[in-house]
DNA sequence: CTGTATCCAAAGTGATACTG
DNA sequence: CAGTATCACTTTGGATACAG
């Protein structure tokens, strides 16, 4: 044996930076978490749509239920016909936006030397 | 029109949040990335292999050529037989700690809260 | 209006064999 | 040893139609 790293502590299965990126993974999930963010206060998922477009009901709705499951989102059925639903970020979701901010801001100074289209 | 948030700043195609996503995203991107900065030496293609198993030699060539194309890690050829290729994370690759330890110390946080398997 | 169901295309990933 | 090539499979996402 040369070299054996493979004990180390890995950033596996587990790992928590592992479990962030899986959170916010996925084409439309850091515009939509964005947007909740920005807008602060309950949504239709219609407008929410509109805000996020050009993204299809469905992914939209798969996306919210996951935000939903994970508690960074709440959702709230008004028994009206025609349906009103709204969507509204919560404490736990707003308090991403810090850890969110840090990264966009390593990017940002970071681009230039990033180079490829990005 | 009933609500309008469709003209606010998007975190569309050039928001640098999205940017660092894609840059983060793929199944073994941060257990590659983790791998290099705690090893903070080169290290040859195989024995990375063996550090971040059981992933294939197409994936880790793959991600590889993708940090070294936005200037995370380096690559070394020396010209023997058999080949020998070094890999090493950069002082770019280096200034992501930070952010990673921030992102995993927020996961790591809410942990519980975030509920469901993650 | 807010979904769900279906079908399809594209992207991501793994297994394996092969090359210099 | 360090890749590349090929193929199969899975996951993701988009388009469309439809239901309550």
């Amino acid at each position: 044996m040369t070299n054996n790293f493979s004990t180390l502590p890995v950033a596996g299965e587990s790992c928590p930076m592992v479990s962030f990126v899986n959170l916010i993974s996925g084409k439309w999930a850091i515009p939509i978490l964005y947007r909740l963010m920005v807008i602060d206060e309950p949504v239709r998922f219609s407008d929410l749509q509109r805000a996020v477009h050009p993204i299809t009901q469905k992914e939209l709705t798969r996306q919210l239920r996951q935000f939903e499951a994970r508690k960074l989102v709440t959702r709230q059925v008004f028994a009206q016909v025609p349906p009103r639903v709204e969507y509204q970020i919560t404490e736990l979701g707003k308090s991403l936006r810090p850890t969110l901010d840090s990264l966009a801001q390593w990017m940002r100074n970071n681009a230039e030397q990033l180079q490829e289209q990005l």
